[in-house]
DNA sequence: GCCAACGTTGGC
DNA sequence: GCCAACGTTGGC
């Protein structure tokens, strides 16, 4: 299983609104960038994601499961966009400040810290473990 | 609100 | 294929 983070404005889409969608799950669409597509394209489902806040908050909230595989973006006219479906998974229950993220040597490779802009980033094992751990999560609770 | 970083566009 | 101009993102 690979690891994800995505990235949104909680004022566009909260962690709040994602978890009112439970089971069901959302489109993560609106994203009009190629390395982030082509992230969505390589996730299976299963895969597990942090749901990040940025611009308010700055720190991961949650944890999403990928639900249904990359297929073409229903707010976009042009097929190169495509997106996968999460579902809210859990709460993270100490949220994961991305100040405390730059503090962690450990954490000093996360994408999130090397390339801020990039909206939807892969996740190492390592990383994924460690965010948990910070978070208050035990190792395969998430 | 500012600005740095980054991605995209389009003329040549 | 290069690169300047422009637009967007996101932390501060």
């Amino acid at each position: 299983m690979a690891y994800w983070l995505f990235k949104s404005e909680p004022s566009t889409w909260s962690w709040e609104m994602q978890k009112a969608k439970g089971e069901a799950g959302q489109e993560w669409d609106g994203v009009r960038n190629y390395q982030a597509r082509n992230n969505m394209r390589a996730m299976k489902i299963g895969d597990r994601g942090f749901f990040y806040h940025s611009q308010e908050g700055l720190e991961v909230v949650g944890i999403v499961e990928v639900c249904k595989l990359a297929h073409p973006d229903s707010t976009s006219d042009d097929p190169r966009w495509e997106c996968v479906d999460v579902r809210a998974v859990r709460d993270v229950p100490q949220p994961v400040t991305l100040n405390d993220i730059k503090a962690n040597p450990k954490l000093s490779e996360m994408v999130l810290v090397r390339n801020s802009r990039l909206s939807v980033q892969p996740v190492s094992d390592d990383e994924w473990a460690e965010v948990n751990r910070m978070g208050g999560l035990k190792p395969g609770e998430a």
